[in-house]
DNA sequence: CGTGCTTTTGAATAGTATCAAGGCCGGTGG
DNA sequence: CCACCGGCCTTGATACTATTCAAAAGCACG
């Protein structure tokens, strides 16, 4: 089903942001040994919206988006996600929340099913401590994101999402600038709008010179002049 | 400068569901010894948003607002807390955050510092894990409000605030409906609108019967009639 | 060199914030 | 006890922003 990979053992493996590095050497050889390992090709389902999940992925390169659709079927993007993130987790497994992850390139992802994941947790305090800390974070991230989302124009909103895409996912380019090639389309799924708004904000900053654009692909010309049209929110970036 | 109370120890406190109660009996005595408890008039910040917190807030008792506001001086409601939740935690003591803490009714409070906090993280590993728990819990209900709020129409927000208000600071009356006493301007800063549209609301869902109004108490007369508003999010509420 | 998808731009519409004024209620002081 | 005052609530009119619908242009693909 999935292709079959060399699998990168966690001794081996580079991304010294995971948080499965927080744990002892005994343990770090245990979930080595027990973990999943998928190479999940460019626009592929890691999970999807319908199934449950039962365990964590850990990102170990790539990127990922994370989506959500609503009844009325319009998917969104919750957050985007990048080798060291984690991802899928539930606190309760009874709780009903659909999301999927896509990659959005190509991702080497490590799978660790509950029963490990949980002994880990009981076994490793700072490995628990870590991603206690990583979800008052994202908790705290999202909950400015609830606020400043409730009074931001559409306009900050998508510089919002560029500066948010650019940060995560974004490739510098041979001047060091930020290049985004997510879709119009992706981009609105950030910023909680539709497409053809992105473009026109996009065509209006290009015109201001704060972008400039290559086919479908954006690039950062003017980041602080970006920045500055959220000097409001400046807590919240 | 706070009003002095009986302590209530952590050993005699009836709230089941504070985390603290999740630690081992040793640990309980010591939190309860070390713990700060205060009780707050109703109108008083526990703590306000300019200055930084040192440490964790656990509510024994009584209902709190947590509030924050932008640049603009527009301030809105983060969220509702009630006995047995925790606030004011930072995972980061950098981060620069600004939320405060406001009484809606006589609360009591117990204040945890830092370095107990984390040294009963170190110490308990099931204490941890719970509030690693709530905290994946809340982070995925704020992501499925900021993913719904971008498509929710006022009426929606409103109706949505509701419910939220309701379920955390309702108080039931003779016949078992829920009333609300928070003002208009407060349910406009959880539903993100402002004071005249949530009364716009109100006042069509009281001719449609949903609700009735004492003055400015609210009362849900049809609590399923509610949720049926928001029966495309169903997995929100 | 078409075909289909994404992007861009325009015009019409609908929804919401803002501004403004009047009503209700509780508190205060005469 | 009554009149006044101020805050909150309600309702209306207006202006504006953003969504929707539509159509044309650009780009990638076979």
């Amino acid at each position: 089903m999935h292709p079959k990979t060399n699998k990168i053992s966690c001794e081996e493996c580079a991304t010294t942001s995971c948080f499965v590095k927080r744990t002892n050497p005994e343990w770090l050889g245990k979930i080595s040994k027990f973990k999943n390992q998928v190479v999940y090709p460019k626009g592929q389902y890691i999970f999807s919206e319908g199934s449950p999940v039962f365990g964590a992925y850990f990102i170990q390169s790539g990127d990922v988006k994370i989506v959500s659709s609503s009844f009325s079927g319009r998917q969104n993007i919750v957050r985007l996600a990048k080798a060291g993130h984690m991802m899928g987790h539930k606190g309760e497994a009874k709780e009903n929340y659909p999301i999927g992850a896509v990659a959005l390139n190509d991702a080497r992802v490590c799978f660790l099913n509950n029963e490990l994941l949980y002994d880990a947790f009981l076994n490793n305090t700072h490995f628990t401590i870590e991603i206690m800390m990583f979800y008052s974070k994202e908790l705290r991230k999202s909950e400015m994101r609830n606020k400043f989302f409730a009074q931001m124009t559409t306009d900050e909103k998508v510089a919002y999402a560029i500066l948010y895409a650019g940060e995560i996912v974004g490739q510098k380019n041979s001047k060091g600038q930020i290049m985004i090639t997510l879709s119009r389309q992706e981009l609105a799924q950030i910023a909680g709008t539709n497409a053809e708004q992105v473009s026109r904000t996009i065509s209006q900053m290009k015109n201001e010179g704060l972008l400039s654009l290559d086919g479908r692909c954006i690039c950062i010309e003017n980041l602080t002049g970006v920045y500055d049209l959220l000097s409001e929110y400046e807590q919240f970036i």
